[in-house]
DNA sequence: GATGAATGAGACTTCATTCAT
DNA sequence: AATGAATGAAGTCTCATTCAT
């Protein structure tokens, strides 16, 4: 019933790689500070990811994954759009906020970005149906304000993190409102 | 009474920065890369530039400063505000499409994503006010609309460059018209 | 559980510097010159020394600190004055010849001047209070011929070396004779 | 009557190196620093001395040969021993006090010890010449000095050179005394 | 002769990755 | 499977020297 210890020392491992790249970037960061940080060696890392790449693509997943399923189960619970459009910018918000750091790191990474690219309009697509379907234009205009949100508060510097949330939530509010 | 500096040479430096960084990002890129595309050996590039990092400051803020220049001629000429938003889309994407490497090596720069967002607010700023004075609402709309553009412009591939740029001036032309 | 840090291979690379930088001196040695003698690949230094400079100090240390320990061992065998005097000559230019070419690079190591300074004054220090105590004008007698003693020892080159052992014993046992 | 331009610019590099040498170190000053304190282009040091070396070389030959000259020109004016004793010391102590960063440099030149030995030896043949020729034993003693103090001198920092200039003439004084 | 921008070899150091234990 | 010392390629930057002006 509970996890081999293998997986959890895997999920420590990715746990650590999150916030150290969040950190320092891609490139700032070291094999040695993922594995001080996981309570591992460093040869430990390469039992569960072929390279530093992968170890930061795998992150990185794991991030946004956590992120698209919290968005789809939103959509699951099945409610009025105005509301959902709150939920969905609340659980936005907060998970953005949890992960100010890596959202950094994964915007910087420059190799990353057709990833990124692929990725928003997903997100984009998984809104629009689960609100019946959005007209291109008004597809277009969401996918472009998901990027943007997400770009803006990539781009803070943590000191003004909260302000930022709070200009941003306002305006997200008053864009699904008019739409 | 001796080689004097060659202003053609700072230039031809900061081009070659511009396009190595931005094909390579600010890690990938190194200063031999630079000076070989610059046409110059490694130690000439220190004539110009105190280290990498203001290598590719200068870079960056080249970059920008041309393109912020550029759209304040454009208000400069004065004109009805729709001929004005076609002839700024049209000379953002342009100008993004010509430096696509660049603001793909800029966004990825982790350590110069603060200076990334006061540039925006900068420049939504400069658009508003010559747009008669944005209401608080439709100034943070812009904003994210501008950032959202840059970034998916910035996270394209390279071979969908083409399309993308088509997506994301319709686009525009609509949200400009509805504003 | 993994390659265990190697005392052999720690006293290997401190006597492989002391021999290049006994050589070639601080700045003429290079660190791929050490580890290569040491039979070790470059980055392995930095796993026992953190940089340049303390690799060279280190050697340094090694050398003064042996040299130091040697001298007190022989006051505690506890003799007569004049079999002493004679122990500490022979112990002293045996050891100097020993490491002529690390004397050599001691003596050349600038920014290590002043800890030469003190250490001329500690061991001077010990050797009068092992003879009793030296008056004031005594003891800046012999502070100054091991300073002598040393440094034209240092200066020689190699292959006067013999010689000049002969020379400073000479004297040197005249003048202890003498006091 | 005067001197030719260049003789003095020669002059003013010399001086200048055998500052910057002396402050520095051979490996630690550089053709720019020497050159910016000349008051003259980097390329210019060329026109005058072949390369860093010979040009540090040139600097330690300069005030070498001053000194040696001080040295020979007291002797030259014929007094009594005791007094010739005092001036020597008076004078090789200003001389050493003004050149200190100097004699440290030069000092410190591990691949110029060997010249410093003969000339320690040419000195002392010069002192013992004048002084009516010293035996054997009284030279030797005699050379052993002049390198302790000429070292100690030279591995004072300079906060502490005052009070250890003090010291080297006080026991300067009761050597020659009693010898 | 003087200048100083340009050159480019070479140094120190980092760090992803390997592999003996 | 885990460890972490060892490896060595590769990068940034310095600086003695050259040479066009």
């Amino acid at each position: 019933m509970s996890r081999q210890p293998d997986e959890d020392k895997q999920y420590r491992i990715l746990k650590s790689a999150i916030e150290v790249f969040g950190t320092l970037g891609l490139e700032g960061a070291t094999m040695k500070d993922i594995a001080d940080r996981a309570g591992v060696a460093p040869g430990t890392l390469y039992t569960y990811f072929t390279d530093k790449e992968a170890l930061f693509v795998g992150a990185v997943d794991q991030v946004w994954d956590g992120f698209f399923e919290g968005v789809e189960a939103i959509f699951g619970e099945g409610r009025d759009p105005r509301e959902l459009s709150a939920r969905l910018i609340q659980y936005g918000m907060e998970t953005l906020t949890q992960l100010h750091p890596l959202v950094r790191g994964m915007i910087s990474a420059a190799n990353r970005l057709d990833l990124m690219h692929q990725r928003l309009d997903a997100l984009a697509l998984v809104i629009s149906k689960n609100f019946g379907g959005l007209r291109g234009t008004e597809f277009e205009s969401m996918r472009i304000w998901i990027a943007g949100v997400l770009f803006i508060f990539a781009s803070v510097p943590p000191e003004a993190l909260g302000a930022e949330i709070g200009r941003l939530k306002t305006s997200l509010m008053a864009y699904l409102e008019s739409a």
